[in-house]
Formats: structure tokens, C-alpha cells, sequence
RNA sequence: UCCUCGGUAGCUCAGUGGCAGAGCAAUCGGCUGUUAACCGAUCGGUCGUUGGUUCGAAUCCAACCCGGGGAGCCA
């Protein structure tokens, strides 16, 4: 007998073996229990038959509820009826706790709820599954650039100056002094760059606008590499490669996690396999004002109008039938108005949306930074990620070199996701000379005093670099197929939300 | 800050001026292979808060509080 993980079931078969876990769910007849067991590595179904236990094992049994604690013994049997193809024929039994009423269970429950129970949360199968996706993103990000040859550094989380752009920073107080919280790493990281050629950042970012959607945090994660000797070119294609081997060793590692979490996988092998998409800002302009895009619209307003009269249609139908129905089928058709409704709300947001997303394409101009709609528009007409380069330099961050071709662009670069996930990657080469800089922080109003360790870097053996800041929660939120990056994190911290 | 949708049992929701409802959870009973098991019973309510209209308000009106989605900003 040997303790065991339900993730190595398989190596174990027909041997006994004990888990220890909790009840994820527990089903019973007279004569047989089927206990859901969860360990922390995966979930696997548990027989307990009377005329196979001792009374009293069956009867503990019989009195475990959903998350009470065991150890359980039993021969490991390959049954194509249980999840994951093995279960545990128990021998014996002994429950840790039997666990107080939980809050989640097994039928659905809205955010609020979950969030206030985030805590508890994290044990549900699709919540477990994003988590082991998100571990798997963050190893092989580190893989990546170790591999590449870059060294991991840490940027500081005080920061002493509120500078750099226009985002409103947290504010907190350094010994009588005002210090923020850093909302990149990445003057430092050039600093570093200098140091040991090729470097990144892998830590916490804080931003204090107050962003209410599905791809903001307050609190996140940002990797940003920093390169010296690095071009634009060179840049996008190392977004490109760490973006590729991120997909692919998802794809090889959790193949049952994204399944659990019902991903469609045809996009990441797209992602994985084929070359992104490389559009100049003027190019994605000019597509947005297209007929073709327009087309677009019109067509996804017409399906939307199409599918909402169908659901409707259904719905009525099934409301009729609903009065003479059965109880299972009263309870299959409530859940299924349930699913009418919240579709419903959903094409008429996009119903009330579209005219304005076609109005906001159509008439985009040249010099304006891309709104979500335009970005939404954009990846649409795309299978891969979709990097946009060179923007107007109006839009864009002070330290970012301008196109020698055209002063009035930066060498700037965004990665879009595909399928709406939106912007993942924002990225520049860096301005390397010294007289521009200073006099670009002097347009941009910034105190110069703050930035003289910045300049430094201009003085002392300045060289063409670039570099680029990853957005880790969002890139799990694409990859996992999730509606909200508030599930890509263990504890989110977002507007109005502090606790647990 | 603005726009928009919502708040009814522990949870998910129905109820649009006339007795407060269903499913799940919990408790008890039944059922030998269940997959959100099923069947029967029991338990469960400050209808977000305050004020107003009315013979009568979960339902109509006003203000406020809380939450979802979006705009701006960005990863």
C-alpha cells in the first residue's frame, strides 16, 4: 500500500493505494456511495460498496458531505465510466473532518457570491484548472528566457517619482515622503539591460484607474524583457517566439486542465504554429475604415438580429411546453430560459454596441490611439495574434524612439489576442540618445531632476535597445478562454474589491 | 466620473398593484453503477435601504447603497 496522487492513478493500476483529499461531490444508493475525491492534483471517482467495507466504513462514508477531508484505501480500477478513466474500489476509510455546509454547490452561482467566497472558490474544477494553467505559463516564461540567454531581475515596487505618463498611480507614504507603487519596471530594467545585455522583469504592477471591465486589475503581473542591441524588428520577433513556446507548452502540459476548462484549441495551434500577423498602425487604420470592415459589421449585426429571433422563437416554445412538462424537463427548460436570458442581454449589448464600433471605424482618425472596439474589429478578421507597429509618437510613451522614416511615428509595438482577449503586449524600442530625451521629458513636462540616473544610461555607452511588457493575467485569460481576468489570479484585487 | 443592466430563502432565479414561489443546498426517508444522480417529505423570507403614491406595494415614483457589463486609461 502506498499514498498516492490521483494525477498517477494510472501508474498504479490494479495496486492498492490510499488518497488523501476532500469530497468534491458525494452520490448515494442503498448499497453504494460514489465519493468525488479531489487531492490537489486532479479528481477521481471513489466506490464504496457495502458488501465491501466493513459496516462502519460504510456508514462514515454515507456521512461525508461535499469538502470534508479523508484518506481513503482502495485497489485503483480501470472503469471508462469514472472521470479521468480510473477509480478507487475503497477497502477502508477514515474521514479527517466532516465538513460544515458548503457554501458552493454544484449548481450555479453568481460572481458576486463567488468572489466574496474566493477563498473556497479556488478548490471548483475550472478555478483549479486556470491556476495550473497560470503555474505552467509562469515556468515556461522563465524557460524561455533562461534559455535565451537573459537574466531574471527585480525591478523595486516603491517608486519615488509618479512620472513617465499619465496613469494614476497608489500613493503611499515613505517615511514622510510620497512613494508610489511601480507601474512597470521598465527604466529600471534598461538600467540592468546595460548591465548584463539581455534581462527581465517578472512582478507585481500597480495601476489606481478606475477600469471596470473583464481585462483589468488593479494589482498584476507584468514580465518585461529589456534587450541591449535590439531593434524593433528584432523585438516583435522575440514577442513572437516567447508567445509561441508560452501556447505550446500549455498545449503539451494541460491538455485535461484546458479541457476541463472547455477551450476550443484551434486558435492556440493556430498560435503555436503559424506566423503572427504584422500590420504598420497606418495599415490597421486604413483597414478599419475599410468597406471590408464595414461589411463585417453589417453581416455580425444581421446574425445577431437572426440568432436573437431563433432564441426567442425557442423560448416561447419551450415557456408552452413548460406547463405540462415533467419535473426533469421543467428543470432542463428553466435552465435553458436561463441561458436564453443571459444571451439575449448579450446581443443586445453588441445590438446597442455595433452601430457605434461602425461609427468609431469608419470615421477613426489617423493620429487617435485604437479604442477596445477598434482593437475587437481588428483581431476579429485574424486566426493569430496580430502585432501592430509604428504608432503616432502623440499616443506613445515618452522614451520611445521615433521612426527615422517618419518622425512623426514611434517604434512602437502592440500584441493583440485573438478571438476579443485584446492587447497582451505593449512594447517600444527605446529612444538612445541623450539630446532627444531630454528635450522629449521637457515637451512631456516631466521633472528632469528624477530622470538623471535615466539619462545616465545616454551618457555612458548608450546603444540601440528595446524591450516589451507582458501582461501575465491577461495572456492566461486567452489561453484558459476565460471572460474575466479576475479568475486568471488567485486573490484579484480590483475597483472595489480588497477582500478575501 | 459617465452610460447601461441588476439586487426576492444559504445559492440560482420566477413573480409587474391583491395569500411570498420553484429548483438546488441542509435535515429525514426510499433506491445496487451514479456522473450537477433520482423519488418523497421537512426546514428555510427585514423582497438592498429610506421616504412617497395607494384601501392595498416585491411590483409604481424619488433619493441613496451594493454588484455586473461598458467608455475613458491601459498589461
Amino acid at each position: 500500500m502506498s499514498i498516492s496522487s490521483v494525477k498517477n492513478l494510472a501508474d498504479h493500476q490494479d495496486k492498492i493505494v490510499t488518497l488523501k483529499g476532500w469530497i468534491y461531490n458525494i452520490r448515494s444508493s442503498k448499497a453504494i456511495h460514489f465519493l468525488e475525491v479531489r487531492d490537489g492534483s486532479g479528481l477521481c471517482q471513489c466506490i464504496v460498496a457495502a458488501d465491501e467495507v466493513s459496516e462502519g466504513v460504510f456508514e462514515a462514508a454515507g456521512s461525508l458531505k461535499q469538502e470534508s477531508s479523508l484518506e481513503i484505501t482502495g485497489k485503483v480500477v480501470k472503469d471508462d465510466r469514472s472521470i479521468g478513466g480510473y477509480e478507487l474500489h475503497a477497502t477502508d476509510l477514515k474521514v479527517i473532518q466532516i465538513a460544515e455546509n458548503y457554501p458552493i454547490t454544484p449548481k450555479d452561482h453568481g460572481v458576486e457570491f463567488l468572489m466574496e467566497n474566493r477563498h473556497l472558490w479556488l478548490r471548483s474544477q475550472r478555478q483549479w484548472a486556470a491556476m495550473q494553467v497560470r503555474n505552467t505559463i509562469q515556468f515556461a516564461i522563465h524557460q524561455f528566457f533562461q534559455k535565451e540567454g537573459f537574466i531574471q531581475m527585480d525591478a523595486p515596487i516603491f517608486t519615488g517619482n509618479a512620472a513617465e505618463g499619465t496613469t494614476t498611480l497608489f500613493e503611499t507614504d515613505y517615511f514622510d515622503e510620497k512613494a508610489y507603487l511601480t507601474q512597470s519596471g521598465q527604466l529600471y530594467a534598461e538600467a540592468m539591460a546595460m548591465a548584463h545585455g539581455k534581462v527581465y522583469t517578472f512582478g507585481p504592477t500597480f495601476r489606481a484607474e478606475k477600469s471596470k471591465t473583464r481585462r483589468h486589475l488593479t494589482e498584476f503581473w507584468m514580465i518585461e524583457p529589456e534587450m541591449a542591441f535590439y531593434d524593433l524588428e528584432m523585438n516583435m520577433d522575440l514577442a513572437e517566439s516567447m508567445l509561441q513556446f508560452i501556447v505550446q507548452t500549455v498545449l503539451d502540459e494541460n491538455e485535461s486542465e484546458l479541457e476541463i476548462l472547455e477551450r476550443d484549441t484551434t486558435y492556440l495551434e493556430k498560435a503555436a504554429n503559424e506566423k503572427f500577423i504584422r500590420i504598420s498602425y497606418s495599415d490597421a487604420v486604413e483597414q478599419l475604415k475599410s468597406k471590408e470592415t464595414a461589411e463585417l459589421l453589417d453581416q455580425m449585426e444581421v446574425d445577431r438580429k437572426e440568432e436573437l429571433k431563433e432564441i426567442q422563437k425557442e423560448e416561447k416554445e419551450i415557456k408552452k411546453e413548460h406547463g405540462s412538462a415533467k419535473k426533469w424537463r421543467k428543470a432542463q427548460i428553466d435552465q435553458r430560459i436561463k441561458e436564453i436570458n443571459a444571451r439575449v442581454d448579450q446581443i443586445e449589448e453588441d445590438l446597442r454596441n455595433i452601430p457605434v464600433w461602425k461609427e468609431s471605424a469608419a470615421n477613426f482618425k489617423w493620429g487617435n490611439d485604437f479604442g477596445g472596439s477598434d482593437e475587437t474589429i481588428l483581431t476579429m478578421q485574424y486566426d493569430t495574434p496580430l502585432m501592430i507597429h509604428r504608432y503616432p509618437a502623440e499616443v506613445k510613451a515618452f522614451y520611445m524612439k521615433r521612426d527615422p522614416e517618419n518622425e512623426k511615428l514611434a517604434l512602437a509595438l502592440d500584441v493583440l489576442a485573438p478571438e476579443g482577449y485584446g492587447e497582451i503586449i505593449g512594447g517600444s524600442e527605446r529612444e538612445d540618445s541623450l539630446d532627444v530625451l531630454q528635450a522629449r521629458i521637457e515637451e512631456h513636462d516631466l521633472p528632469e531632476d528624477l530622470f538623471n540616473w535615466y539619462l545616465d544610461l545616454r551618457k555612458f555607452g548608450t546603444v540601440p535597445h528595446s524591450g516589451y511588457g507582458l501582461g501575465l493575467e491577461r495572456t492566461v485569460a486567452w489561453i484558459c478562454g476565460l471572460q474575466h481576468v479576475r479568475e486568471t489570479i488567485p486573490f484579484p484585487r480590483m475597483l472595489g474589491r480588497l477582500r478575501p
